[in-house]
DNA sequence: AATGATTGTCCCTTATATGGGACAATCGAC
DNA sequence: GTCGATTGTCCCATATAAGGGACAATCATT
């Protein structure tokens, strides 16, 4: 940092500090689910209670070996505190026209650039991040083929049960009862699956690839 | 850090800094990559030469400030430094052996049958379970897309690292250098990543799914 | 070669993150 | 109610990460 405006900090949390507050309150928020009081966080990590109560706060700037001593506590990888995770409903088209997505990325506080940035540098080579595996989640592969119909409808799953989708070929609708999404090959849908969901192949010989992640 | 062994600091490059060693070291890795100097890298990046020389030689801790202006200015993510699973990701390698799958399978204690079809209730929709995830192992998805040309290189990733792969659309010989197997769409193939594998699109607009697990 | 620009490393200084309490507030147990 | 234990916050001293050059080495260019 050059010296103007360096110091994720106190008093005046100004401009790209929404990224360290997000990171503080994703911080607190872990410790508590955890059931962990500050003192007991701080002292499984062997960290300064003051230090992690400012930390909390909002104020501050840890080192990254403060931040793998607090996620290690937690058992949770470190990425989990400094990086949103995904939630709720998202979809990725296969081709980059990802209008609605960006929109949507924006109010489920995703980093705008997470799902696309991660293509390689050849050019000839383009690869996409399309989820990153949240820590002691276990994730399953399936394929799946369903052909045109009734619409198959799952009841909600365990909390924390979320269901990614990329389409092979045909056309399907699938998503959450209230916001299925249609998806054509190559498109990718994830969800969270605690809510009714829907799978319709609106096409014959529709395929895809279904991968179920709980906790 | 209690009192004892708290910097991972120079000298004494002792104990967990195997760590940070590795970021260092990807650090490095990174901006060599983007053809970048550590004087252009610190200039973009807003970090002070110096502090940026010492990180990469491997003595310091940074804060996660400093983390974030570097990630920012090398265009990747703070998870690509401190992970190591952003080995994997970098470069969308993955390939690997299929033919010993069978004993691979074996010895990354898949149960033979797992890939059995686990077909769901209704007949018009068939499931079939590709694998999976091993207890504590962590997933990513990636969406590739790559066309024909020299194939691509990885080299062996971490231990415990093994790559799947669903084919969208195209052609293309993935896997091991010595055993790539040829997918067409829906193929599906993993392999253990720790030995050199390739990537080779057979046909103009191959794009596949990548699932990346290490532990 | 000699010059000029760039490279990466190392030094010193300053800013600051961390550790170690002190503190008031809260909660239970008796 | 009082007392003890625990909570989270705040303050200060110190360790140290980051900033700002100086330095020799390397690489071009002429």
């Amino acid at each position: 940092m050059s010296s103007q405006e360096k110091r994720p900090e106190s008093g005046t949390s100004d401009v790209d500090d929404g990224r360290w507050q997000a990171v503080a309150q994703r911080l607190r928020a872990r410790r508590i689910e955890k059931g962990l009081s500050i003192n007991e966080l701080a002292r499984q990590a062997g960290v300064a209670k003051s230090n992690l109560a400012r930390l909390e706060a909002g104020d501050g700037n840890p080192s990254l070996e403060t931040l793998w001593a607090l996620s290690d506590a937690l058992g949770i990888n470190v990425r989990e505190l400094i990086e949103p995770q995904a939630a709720g409903l998202r979809l990725m088209p296969a081709q980059q026209e990802f209008d609605a997505q960006q929109e949507f990325d924006a109010q489920q506080g995703f980093d705008a650039q997470q799902g696309f940035d991660a293509r390689a540098e050849a050019a000839r080579f383009g690869v996409t991040l399309l989820s990153t595996c949240p820590a002691g989640a276990m994730r399953d592969l399936y394929r799946a083929a369903f052909e045109p119909g009734p619409a198959r409808l799952s009841e909600p799953h365990a909390e924390g049960t979320v269901e990614h989708v990329i389409l092979l070929s045909g056309k399907a609708r699938v998503g959450p009862v209230a916001a299925a999404k249609t998806l054509g090959p190559g498109d990718y849908v994830t969800f969270a699956a605690n809510t009714r969901h829907v799978y319709e192949a609106l096409e014959a010989g529709t395929t895809a690839i279904v991968v179920m992640e709980y906790r």
